[in-house]
DNA sequence: CTTGTAGCCGAATAATAATTCGCCTATACT
DNA sequence: AGTATAGGCGAATTATTATTCGGCTACAAG
């Protein structure tokens, strides 16, 4: 026996995130991921039964550690604004270390793809999140308008900011993060 | 001779966007729009010599539209945030309304069909709009930040108001569209 | 050191989908 | 009314792309 290689399998990923950044879902072809990871087109069935399959599994992972990286570093005990402040950090920083990623998340929710499944797995991974908020509205820091709206409002908010860091119009510094989020922070704030 | 069909290049327009609605750009046959739109596949190539040159078109077509559609009733004279209340609702409404449309707008947007001339065609289409930013910044109306970071805040917005009220979870009268309106003023008012 | 199993590959094969073809038909112009 | 021209169609044709096949090869287990 011969073990499968974690190293192909980490290419493979990274080169459909890459592909669909560059090209869109789709454009993306099991013969283009193959050759961008450096491997025949053939061994992707050695990890994936289909491209169907590659392409959900791969959606799992991303959004799975996207969530996680929302969360890094969100002390339960701090000041609820400072948490907001960090996971909206976090936020941005996702969306500028991990575009590729980022396009590729968004990409397959408006395709065939994505499934109910899908839609529960996403729940169930921002729980905290909604908790979170819940708890800002309870305490009548955060408006008391629907939990989405807000996250509308902070999604928004983060999509434009990196947008511009990454287009070098705004610098990525602390103080222009923190102006970017006092903006965000004044239309939720109750 | 025989003219072309207005009513066809309609059906296939309409088609093709509820079509990218409900499968995705990568999903899109030109079989499947040709069944829809209730013609034959090699009768669209009497009105596209591609289905680059159709999808390519169909873009360019849907977002002269929605541009219209966004300043549509917006007074010159009336008072500044009046004019940014206006625009947001069409904003929403165009949203509501042309669901299919907006979705083939976004999955176009990072596609390989995506050029720099839209882009191009993009800016030109919403000047208006960037001019009434400015004039509110000028005014001190505005907070005095990147517009895009306060177009971000509103298209945030726009996007979460209307996904609520799509999903029954938010009414869509009056009195809720201003509630989240305001919502949204308070992070971009000056 | 052998051996069996599974990874890995390049080259078929199969499926899907874009585009073209040849024929008919409608209609604007004379 | 006659006819040339372009629309319209269904059936090829061609191109593209997913998937499978057959033979190696590396490696773990014995």
């Amino acid at each position: 026996m011969k073990p499968k290689d974690d190293e192909k399998l980490r290419a493979i990923a990274e080169a459909t995130f890459a592909l669909v950044e560059q090209t869109g879902l789709s454009g993306l072809t099991m013969a283009s991921i193959a050759k961008a990871a450096g491997v025949a087109t053939s061994t992707l069935y050695v990890y994936y039964p289909s491209k169907d399959a590659l392409i959900s599994q791969l959606y799992e992972t991303a959004k799975t550690a996207t969530a996680a990286r929302f969360m890094e570093g969100v002390v339960d005990t701090a000041p609820l604004r400072a948490r907001v402040r960090r996971i909206w950090g976090n936020m941005v920083s996702n969306r500028l270390e991990h575009y590729a990623e980022v396009v590729f998340q968004e990409q397959f929710y408006n395709s065939p793809w994505f499934t109910e499944e899908n839609r529960e797995l996403v729940s169930r991974l921002f729980v905290r999140f909604f908790v979170l908020i819940a708890e800002g509205q309870r305490q009548e820091v955060l408006k008391t308008v629907p939990a989405m709206l807000l996250l509308g409002s902070m999604a928004g908010s983060v999509r434009e900011t990196a947008n511009l860091i990454r287009s070098q119009s705004l610098p990525g510094d602390e103080a222009t993060l923190n102006m970017a989020f006092s903006l965000c922070w004044d239309g939720i704030k109750a």
